[in-house]
RNA sequence: GGGCGCUUAGCUCAGUUGGUUCAGAGCACUUGGUUUACACCCAAGGGGUCAGGGGUUCGAAUCCCUUAGCGCCCACCA
């Protein structure tokens, strides 16, 4: 059977895939070994995979492959997020579409609608996974809004309430006007825009005088209920108890005095409006003034904004600029740059404002985890320790969390109102016993279910994310269970740092609270996937390739050493497509090396090549040693490392040195003992190349020789980290600067590789001559000897201060050979120079470590050996 | 405004406690090579005042100070 000498990805990855689905490999359940899990950071149910989700899935992927291959109980739980306010703008936009208004739906009729889009769309990113290779356990897949799932956040909601660190409360929150509802801080994204300050005249009440307020919002001023000025500002002392006016409305309203105004700044007088500023409501409460909301949920004006009402704030905002200038109330402009807040998701402008709200007290919540993390090193974020600080920074200063949304796509708050007061609700996991609390409360047992209405508004996305890692094991419903007991605390979580305080800060929180443990033992971060200009990826630049189709072009194994390649640990990542086209090109070398030796015909009758003993026992030294630094790398969770250091072990000493050393000569058979050797080093090198080629290794594994399902790579065992010969390791690097110095002589003369030389050399200092065997056949030399005399007409070379000739008819070039020889010589002196000049100089030699000091030494007489054979080969040409 | 981090070859980055191997890797580049696994290949080669300045030290890419540029996170000054 010809194999073909290109590997092609399409032919094999779907194969190995449904092959291991087939078996089950990816299932795991309970059993005497060690766990190893991992729980998925759950993309959101209706997302398409992107380059972020690759990388991501890629790093679980290898870790869970090695995990499994080291004999673990490799987990790996796989599920999708609700993503509540994402999934409800995707809805709306869709039925917007088809002529629907969601304020024309009733909630039923609405999570109809979007429940049947989920049914369409849900669930694709996970088949993309599936191309990359991703051996998740699919019999687990999670979703957050499965019944269980739900169940388990709203009873911890209700748990939460019952200790008190859940609360309704009239707040200041953030309002996302274009999804109509609050957002958590967090969803808050603050950017600059350059905006103008206006200067406003406000007439004094029963005079003709005017003062001047600075204010970016202008049309907020139908919600003024005060002014404030600084008591310590002199030029405002006459203003002191008197009243002003506010433009366009004609209001009447309070002057009041607080430090908090900033003389500096503006005018230093500052209009209150306590209904739309987080600032001015503490101003308002502290001065006890009247609210004014002048929005409609979606920022348009109501009645208080009089001709305004129905109009924009942004439209607003322009026309009554106007209106103030032609009234006389604009002073001037000017150019201002502020800070806006925007909303994560729909990118529309805050507005702040007061609403009803659920919130979570965070304070006491934090203390485990800040000390989780900080303190005793229970979790570790990876791979470096300057997240500790932001982490720190953000736990320290924590505020308490707004937990409701005004969505109806998640787990509605289980609050039931059985009356029209503000504190006229019970919360409780179920209708029934919401209505057993409320007849309790109200001493009515008359109170019917249909007398008790549940809260409206749906829970943040995150307040079920949270609990992901104990929740998709039923650790919040059924703590004792067998499988919870056993795979949690889970071992690794891999994300990306942007969700650091959204997602991973609330989960070691929820951890600790629920199980008075660590939800994961280490954090690892990965960097973002940027362009090659180092820009975000993002849709409306139109700059993220194809997930699937970079799959399809270079292979899921050939995208997965691609993207890792380049993610140096914890560094954000500028993707280049040609780095799946080296990843492939590595994918085609293994193939070829697979190729080769599958071709060998082994005869019995030939005994093993002392060169392929040598060089045999070269590369499992550094095989093992390779292992030892592949090794370090993981514990350190540094992947791109671990792969190079697999990359160059397999390509250059493998593919490019040890196959070189073991083929035989052309037509010519290999000896038997050789073949299995060479046989037992590839297997060990697919070994180590699973995690990251899952898919070729396990084609070449399987085709090498029939094997049962048992004895498939994916469930094979990680080499065995065995003793080795370092010495081996320094000679043949001795060795290769032979043959380097070969190939560059052969390359002077254009001596073919296949053209056999004769070598001969001085040797000033000892060579590992039990190599030598490796000299004579990768450098086609016939014959070899060791000489005390300098050959006469022959290229030379050097290595250390031993001198090697390659005796040459024709003749040579003797100037350009002097000149060669010269330029060494002179930079071999000035090297003694400063190697003497160090030794020479007694703080040095008093100084430092003996074993410095040796080494310089050991520099300079190996430099006055080298001098030595370059003068005498210099005084033999001239 | 506060905090953190970065700046090393054309590009992307390693460089752990200052001292063999400290100036490296991969890619890119230049040159040469193909009947004998692989041109998705092989070999050889060029290329850097370690951002600038100052200091500590026998010795600094590494420690300290400083300047400049870049990035990220946090923050209610109208």
């Amino acid at each position: 059977m010809s194999i073909a000498s290109k590997y092609d990805a399409s032919q094999v990855e779907d194969k190995w895939y449904t092959y291991w689905m087939e078996h089950n490999y990816f299932h795991s359940t309970p059993n005497e070994k060690k766990p190893y899990t991992i729980v998925i950071p759950p993309p959101n149910v209706t997302g398409v995979l992107h380059m972020g989700h690759m990388l991501n899935n890629t790093i679980q992927d290898v870790l869970i492959r090695r995990a499994r291959l080291t004999g673990l109980n490799a987990c790996w739980v796989p599920g999708t997020d609700h993503a509540s306010i994402a999934t409800e703008a995707k809805v709306v936009a869709k039925l917007a579409e088809q002529g629907i208004k969601k304020s024309d739906l009733t909630r039923e009729e609405f999570l109809k609608h979007a429940w049947e889009w989920k049914e369409e769309y849900g669930g694709v990113i996970l088949e993309q996974l599936k191309k990359l290779g991703a051996s998740c356990d699919w019999e687990r897949t999670k979703f957050t809004m499965d019944p269980d799932m739900s169940e388990a956040v709203i009873k911890t909601f209700v748990d939460l309430y019952n200790k008190g660190r859940i609360y309704r409360g009239y707040r200041m929150v953030n309002w996302d006007p274009e999804a109509k509802t609050t957002l958590s801080d967090e969803e808050v994204i603050h950017i600059e825009k350059q905006g103008l300050l206006y200067y406003l005249n406000y007439q004094i009440e029963g005079s003709e005088d005017f003062l001047t307020i600075a204010t970016t919002r202008p049309e907020t001023i139908f919600g003024d209920t005060a002014i404030c000025i600084n008591p310590n500002d002199e030029r405002f002392t006459h203003l002191k108890g008197k009243k002003a006016i506010v433009p366009i409305c004609g209001r009447v309203i309070p002057i009041i005095e607080d430090e908090y105004v900033d003389i500096e700044f503006g005018t230093g007088c500052l209009k209150v409006t306590p209904a739309h500023d987080e600032n001015d409501k503490v101003l308002g409460d502290k001065h006890k003034l009247e609210v004014i909301d002048i929005f409609h949920e979606d920022a348009s004006l109501n009645s208080f904004g009089l001709h305004y009402e129905g109009q924009d704030r942004f439209k607003v905002r322009k026309a009554i600029k106007q209106e103030l200038e032609e009234k006389g109330h604009l002073v001037k402009t000017e150019n201002y740059i502020n800070k806006v807040g925007t909303s994560e998701r729909t990118k529309a402008v805050i507005e702040p404002r007061l609403s009803d709200q659920w919130f979570l007290k965070m304070e006491d919540l934090v203390k485990p985890a800040i000390k989780a993390v900080l303190e005793t090193g229970d979790v570790k974020l990876f791979p470096n320790k300057r997240f500790d600080n932001t982490y720190r920074h953000w736990m320290e200063n924590i505020r308490d969390w707004n937990i409701s949304r005004q969505l109806w796509w998640g787990q509605q708050i289980p609050a039931y109102f059985y009356g029209d007061g503000k504190e006229d609700f019970v919360v409780a996991e179920t209708i029934e016993e919401a209505l057993t609390l409320s007849r309790k409360r109200t001493q009515n047992d008359n109170l019917q279910i249909s007398d008790l209405r549940q809260d409206e508004d749906a829970m943040d996305t995150w307040f079920s994310s949270w609990l992901w890692p104990m929740s998709v094991f039923d650790g919040i419903r059924n703590p004792d269970n067998e499988e919870f007991k056993y795979y949690y605390p889970t071992n690794d979580l891999v994300t990306g740092p942007d969700i650091l305080f959204f997602w991973v800060a609330r989960m070691i929180i929820a951890g600790y609270e629920y199980t008075d443990q660590r939800p994961f033992q280490n954090v690892y971060l990965t960097g973002l996937v940027r362009d090659k200009q180092g820009r975000k990826m993002s849709k409306s630049l139109g700059n993220s390739p194809d997930a699937l189709k970079l799959i399809d072009d270079y292979g899921a194994d050939g995208v997965r050493v691609g993207l890792l390649l380049s993610s140096a640990a914890g560094n954000d990542l500028m993707f280049d497509e040609e780095l799946c086209n080296q990843g492939k090109g590595f994918v085609n070398k293994i193939w070829n090396a697979f190729r080769l030796i599958q071709g060998w015909e082994i005869s019995d009758t030939i005994d093993q090549p002392e060169s392929s003993k040598k060089g045999l026992e070269w590369y499992t030294a550094r095989f093992n040693q390779t292992l030892v630094e592949i090794e370090d790398h993981f514990s350190k969770y540094r992947i791109s490392d671990a792969l190079m250091a697999t990359y160059k072990l397999v390509k250059d000493d493998f593919c490019g040195w040890l196959l070189e050393i073991a083929k035989p000569a052309y037509k010519q058979p290999i000896d038997p003992k050789t073949y299995n050797a060479v046989i037992e080093a590839l297997e060990n090198n697919l070994r180590i190349l699973h995690p990251f080629i899952p898919f070729a290794s396990e084609e070449i594994w399987q085709t090498l020789s029939e094997r049962t399902p048992e004895e498939a790579l994916i469930v094979n065992n990680w080499p065995n980290q065995l003793p080795f010969n370092e010495q081996i390791i320094t000679d043949f690097e001795y060795v290769s600067q032979v043959i380097s110095g070969i190939r560059r002589a052969r390359k002077s003369k254009n001596i073919p590789n296949h053209e056999s030389i004769e070598l001969h050399t001085i040797s000033n200092e000892e060579v590992p001559s039990y190599l030598d065997t490796l000299i004579l056949n990768l450098g086609n030399i016939t014959n070899y000897t060791v000489t005390d005399t300098l050959i006469e007409g022959a290229l030379s070379f050097r290595v250390k201060s031993n001198e090697y000739f390659i005796p040459f008819e024709e003749e040579i070039d003797v100037e350009a050979e002097i000149i060669k020889i010269e330029e060494e010589l002179k930079y071999t002196k000035g090297f003694l120079i400063s190697v003497s000049k160090k030794l020479s100089n007694e703080r040095f030699v008093n100084n430092a470590p003996e074993k410095v000091v040796a080494m310089e030494k050991q520099k300079q007489t190996d430099a006055k050996a080298k001098i030595e054979a370059l003068e005498k080969r210099l005084n033999s040409l001239t």
